[in-house]
DNA sequence: CCCCCTTGCTTTAACGATTAAGCAAGTTAG
DNA sequence: CTAACTTGCTTAATCGTTAAAGCAAGGGGG
């Protein structure tokens, strides 16, 4: 590996000026900065990371925690994350915070050890990251305290429940997977503001929640919104077996628009996040709070997007009551 | 930050003794070892991994590169990855190769710069990672002549075309995403080698494929095996608007065992690559290469698994023949 | 003509750890 | 009793970079 210093000996400058050249600060000729950057272009030197890190209190590398690193959203979010840190050069460190808010503070302390010069934190459900002494940005929902951007959980909701009633939905189904994750209640809770309180609505939750779901759209309800696609394909395979047809008989959305929900039968209608904006608005976050400026956004949510499919339609009755007019 | 000196002058004794006494190494009494160790702890006391990357030249962080982050293989790869990685006191940073083979080199070039002790790839498809002056494991296919560890696709392959040709099956398709991918090559080869001379089957590859193998189905095919679950979705699709039924008329596999695979319905017989172990292996080889050591295993394939669901059954002219009887 | 400022470079001291070499005291062997 | 070894510590150099401070030469203003 090259040197400062030896492209120093080699060109009979210090290894201050070389220094200086290479980073645009100090006072250094137009002439010679432009030789040293040659020469060094030459030699092919590469600057030691550990070494400015070491000087500077600055390693260039964000941490990246997340619930579950299977959780089929956070190749999205570390793609994109990925490319923004790119840009800025900055590296991405990973860490699991497999299930319990314990091994998320082992996470976050392993990252600190690491020097990390910021974090990014996607908090396990019901629980806020300890404090750090380095900057946070926290990917959550509105309604948590400490987020510092996100989908608009409820808002989506809202979209998606406004489309189910302006087709003609009265007697509806919501089913969430998890009553801890803020995120699945607060997008519950955006269903909820949006309907009228004549309509009629229950609320179910986890895996008993389907059988429940689906037993009452043979009592009657002509829609099921989920929290989540990955339940949605759930429903509609319990549906199956059931034989109500989907959208036919019931309507049936999801969330987060997954890779199969596009490409199932029938194509499921549900609200996609704009992962990229959130993930680029945490990185200028995160990069604000790096450098000592107050984050603008911070705190603000990305509006979703209704994605219409075939799996919502309208309901039967009224066509059937349509039909013969 | 407290630093060894500090505790050191805390203390009295020399800075290193106290790297002495933390790291193990050198002459220390076991009396003033654990006093020391007592007084660190104390103090919070956490090595600054850029002074002793800077020192010894390992940072003890492991680079990982894939072709595509959204992936739907990768959270499962980088999380058994991570878990791994830690159990080692290794962390990682991830890379995205996206698309290009010069984006590859690309991600390996920033990786390096990084200062990674060791790289563990996932080649864009068709390419050879270039030649770098660290440790490398690549996680590719067996046909790949560079490959230090992946599943036995060909094996895979053939699995679940003995599953098919079991259960009755004479007249096959087998749908591949992309023939440029040598995993997907494997996967085909290992189907191929496994059908004896005198069953008819016909190859098809990408998206219009989809629609000929339906077609295929319509001429009398009763099983169509592909190379991915996502495409067998989009066959079964396909199938449903064609009013095909699966398994009734048609059997149907997939591969990787995706997470929507077993609730989509019917559920999808495939073939289940075993990640943990392919992480774990690909650690292990990388964590030998990095010591010096010459790794065993490396280049040999871990077995898959065949996940036999309802979308594979005997053929109806079978039943309708058997019947009968 | 002298002082001061600017320019362009060098000198020097860090950052926090590791590690080879050194040294004093105590131990063992012959 | 002395030479040689062991134990337990210290000294000092080093990794590659940055940055404050210093200094010589040239230019401009009064």
């Amino acid at each position: 590996m090259v040197s400062i210093k030896q492209i120093a000996n080699d060109m009979g400058v210090s290894t201050a000026t070389i220094s200086n050249a290479l980073t645009g600060k100090g006072r250094v000729s137009q002439e010679l900065t432009a030789r040293i950057r040659t020469r060094a272009d030459e030699l092919g030197y590469r600057p030691s990371t550990a070494a400015r890190a070491l000087k500077t209190g600055q390693t260039g590398i964000l941490g990246l925690v997340m619930p579950d690193l299977t959780n089929p959203l956070f190749p999205r979010i570390a793609q994109t994350l990925s490319m923004e840190a790119d840009k800025r050069k900055l590296g991405i460190l990973i860490a699991d915070s497999r299930g319990s808010a314990d091994e998320q503070t082992e996470a976050l302390r392993r990252l600190m050890d690491r020097g990390v010069d910021g974090l990014i934190v996607v908090p396990q459900k019901g629980t806020t990251p300890d404090p750090v002494p380095v900057p946070i940005a926290v990917l959550n929902t509105a309604s948590d305290p400490g987020n510092s951007v996100s989908a608009d959980h409820a808002g989506g909701g809202a979209l998606v429940a406004r489309h189910i009633l302006d087709i003609g939905h009265r007697k509806l189904v919501i089913l969430g997977g998890d009553k801890v994750s803020e995120v699945q209640r607060d997008r519950i809770a955006g269903m909820r503001g949006a309907l009228p309180s004549d309509i009629e609505v229950d609320v179910f939750w986890g895996e008993a929640g389907v059988e429940l779901a689906a037993a009452k759209v043979q009592a009657g309800a002509t829609a099921i919104m989920t929290t989540s696609d990955l339940i949605a394909l759930q429903v509609r395979t319990e549906l199956m077996r059931r034989q109500i047809s989907v959208p036919d008989q019931v309507s049936l959305t999801g969330f987060d628009n997954m890779s199969f929900s596009s490409i199932m039968h029938p194509a499921l209608t549900t609200v996609a996040q704009n992962v990229d904006e959130i993930a680029s608005r945490a990185i200028d976050i995160i990069s604000a709070k790096i450098s000592g400026d107050t984050p603008a956004q911070e705190g603000e949510t990305v509006p979703m997007r209704l994605v219409v499919r075939q799996s919502t339609s309208i309901p039967s009755q009224l066509l059937t009551r349509r039909r013969p007019q």
